[in-house]
DNA sequence: TGACTGATGTCAGCAACCGCCTTCATGATG
DNA sequence: CATCATGAAGGCGGTTGCTGACATCAGTCA
């Protein structure tokens, strides 16, 4: 599934098959959705692609990692989003159009995979924790990232934590069975909401 | 340490100490701090305070637990800010006058022990993912709660998420050394960040 | 008194995870 | 061509987190 770019160099029978951790991820995936995550074992899921339970565990810190890893490719997408974006632009701006670029890692196509994966996800309390802290992750990151650009404290790290924010109501928006439009598009109303949300406010006093 | 409300009710000897789950949670604070979380052992904590292993894992659901079982006041007190609060204000206006109101929960002579507590989870992931985790389920009740008073979606999750974003920011810079002002005021300055940094944005395009 | 409850101990066991060592293809190097 | 370094995998054994089933024992209440 997905970017699985199994590297077939030759014909030739390796040692080896390539794409160990793909075929891992795969496998896991599948057996996490039809059997349960617990009660699904790492050597199960070893030997189900014909590997051992030390070898998993070599190529993935540890169990759940299975479903998180390699999310590198997002994350640095958030970032160019950031480093790119115009120069006179409040942080808020510039994390809403990060937002924007970040989107086109999920067209259409993907959104029955992220389904299944979400689907697993949301049944174990231990993957919605792994998953909160690679959200969590990544606010810190982008954080630095506006940092870099010369936002100020606390102002970079509530502009990326509004940003994950909206980026996780609008992704579980998009995974939505019969909803049609894109992420982008999603995108770009949570955030209006979340600008309408602030803008209702009546400012009381100010501090001296 | 802190509120380790040990009930002495009588001199007498009973065949249990009573507050188990206090001395467990004193203990493996101590413990934590000075040997590290993943050096220390579920079945040392239960010794040092003469129980078994097994009692731990009874009281606890898992070892990471200890640090964190407890915080039903708080965040009863944050839903009661939240069901408190008067009738016209806007949804982030709740927010953060049940903020304000929690505050309460954390006076000057808290600071030491926060501390060191804070120290243990900042030095290991694993208790970074729990409490990222329990901040997110206190986002979801509050966004309940809000949800309760009329909010619509997703505008009750968008308050939610900011609120818990604001408290997070003043409690690291109230623990932090030297720092001097009251949770409650730190609170109100990065609220009002909050807005501002959600004021500088210029609203491009409405959508049709 | 005796059944009952609640908090604990004991024991056995699985599964997650890790250190250490071995094996074997590959590609570079002399 | 021989050899050696490298890297990716398997094998083995151990520690620890966590659980289920069952025993124990003090105090309670009928």
């Amino acid at each position: 599934m997905m970017a699985v770019a199994v590297i077939t160099r030759l014909g030739f029978m390796t040692r080896w098959e390539p794409g160990a951790r793909e075929r891992l991820q795969a496998a896991a995936l599948e057996l996490f959705a039809t059997s349960g995550f617990e009660q699904t074992t790492a050597a199960e899921i070893a030997q189900s692609v014909g590997l051992t339970e030390r070898t998993f565990f070599r190529l993935f810190s540890d169990k759940r990692e299975v479903l998180f890893y390699g999310q590198d490719l997002f994350l640095q997408a958030f970032l160019d989003g950031v480093a790119g974006a115009p120069g006179g632009a409040s942080p808020l701006e510039i994390v809403a159009s990060a937002l924007q670029g970040v989107a086109a890692f999920f067209p259409a196509e993907r959104r029955s995979y992220a389904r299944t994966r979400q689907a697993v996800i949301d049944r174990n309390s231990a993957l919605q924790e792994r998953e909160r802290h690679k959200v969590a992750g990544l606010a810190n990151t982008i954080a630095e990232a506006l940092h870099a650009r010369g936002v100020e404290e606390p102002a970079a790290t509530l502009a990326a934590a509004s940003g994950t924010t909206v980026f996780g109501i609008a992704f579980a928006q998009w995974i939505r069975e019969g909803e049609e439009r894109s992420l982008a598009d999603i995108e770009a109303g949570v955030f209006r909401e979340l600008l309408k949300v602030a803008g209702e406010v009546t400012v009381l006093e100010k501090s001296p």
